[in-house]
DNA sequence: CACTTTCCTTGACCCAGATCAAAGGCACGC
DNA sequence: GCGTGCCTTTGATCTGGGTCAAGGAAAGTG
């Protein structure tokens, strides 16, 4: 499992180069990005950094899955957002985070010293209008989710992740043939549970209830098939039917 | 009830003239500003803006209250951001809200034509630099209510919601005195069981628990006083007794 | 190969908050 | 003063999902 292995570092091989705060960038600008940049790794399960601690570095997530969580001293814990490649860590203007971030797999940053980067910001228009895109895009998706804590069952929950999974198609390995497709869960139960706001034994029972009602198929412990995607969008509880149905 | 009166007219003596998009304006950008924009009005309980539909002007909210939602077609309604003065209503670059925007109070609009405002703004570097935060900001709260919804117990999160209040002030008329402090809730308990994830009834029972509990006093129907914000606080769930204990 | 460890599933039971139902203000118009 | 509505409170009951507890399966380890 060595997704994180790094096999490029020209920005023009970069594989988020067109999703990424870079994605607009021209040459010169990228030229003065690629200038101050550097590779890191995390592999799975490492923090890559805690709330309220100063933030060195900002970075794009360039491969691998990492997760921002808001937690409470008694352990509860809710995640916040789920950082995939092309998604940027840290804010501009601040040297702290209001969340934690987790690698769930392994992971490779680019990253930037963040006052450099700051710097360099003032420089850089298409990265200023990108990053503001990005934070808005970020903000609808976590109003969305405000949607599914407050008022979705448990059932609804789980469909709607799903179908989150599918339409990122998390992995490059989650294939979508028609109207079937199959993902890979790149997250645990628990990390599940933490994003539905729910408890690991519900995600249990609900996926084996979805199993058993023919909406999902399951193949092991982190392999899930569909074989109808408009009968899982039907149990999401969302209306809009949105034109993903192939 | 006419907060919603305009007296006023030039950026110069407006109330959200530091906190809105316009905050980091100079002179010159604030007469571009200035040119294209106009003032709107719009009755307590009247909508604003429907999801989806598209939308002919972006817009400060100057006085007043108002509520992004979201909603499911059976009924069941989530609201995913309480807009206050200063707040900022619309997208640069979108057309269409992903939210129904709903004024709670009154609700006095400084309204720019959002094709125009758009162009401008490729002018407007502070403006933009401002939006950017502003939207950060919101993330950050987006995020905050996130935890609340898919973890905190009716009790917390009525206290979290009131701690909010007080925090905002909502109110001019909203006093804080020493240790304790009168807050008038600008939003029905409908609206507040629509923030929380809850229902009216259990918004009801445990502003009467907690009223019972000698950490809030209730007068009338919308206003609320606390006698000790530090207990307040101890009852919202968060560790972070983060200093506003004046 | 037995022996952990980690993750997941399943069952039994319980409770916080939802639902259903009724009634108490309070403000309004007539 | 007397409806008529709206908002809110309160009570009784129900239930979805939490909690507690016991295995099961897969992978690594010595």
């Amino acid at each position: 499992m060595n997704t994180a292995k790094i096999e490029f570092s020209e920005c023009g091989d970069c594989p988020i180069r067109h999703r990424a705060v870079c994605s607009r960038c021209e040459t010169d600008e990228l030229e003065q990005l690629n200038k101050i940049k550097f590779y890191k790794s995390s592999p799975a399960g490492q923090t890559i950094a805690i709330r309220g601690e100063p933030l060195q570095n900002v970075a794009s997530i360039v491969a691998g899955t990492a997760t921002l969580t808001r937690s409470i001293e008694d352990g509860r814990t809710q995640m916040v957002g789920l950082l995939l490649p092309s998604d940027f860590i840290g804010r501009p203007g601040r040297d702290t985070l209001q969340y934690d971030v987790t690698a769930v797999s392994d992971v490779t940053l680019c990253c930037f010293q963040r006052k450099p980067f700051e710097k360099l910001l003032e420089e850089l228009p298409h990265v200023r209008e990108r990053l503001l895109e990005m934070a808005l895009d970020e903000l609808d998706a976590a109003r969305d989710w405000m949607l599914l804590l407050g008022r979705k069952t448990a059932r609804e929950r789980i469909a709607s992740l799903l179908t989150l999974m599918v339409k990122r198609t998390i992995r490059p390995d989650g294939e979508v043939m028609g109207n079937s497709s199959r993902i890979e869960l790149p997250i645990t139960r628990e990390a599940m549970a933490n994003y539905l706001g729910l408890t690991i034994e519900t995600v249990s029972r609900q996926l084996t209830k979805l199993k058993n009602d023919g909406i999902i198929g399951i193949e092991g412990k982190r392999a899930i098939t569909i074989p109808d995607l408009g009968a899982l969008l039907a149990e999401t509880g969302d209306d809009e039917d949105g034109g993903m149905i192939v």
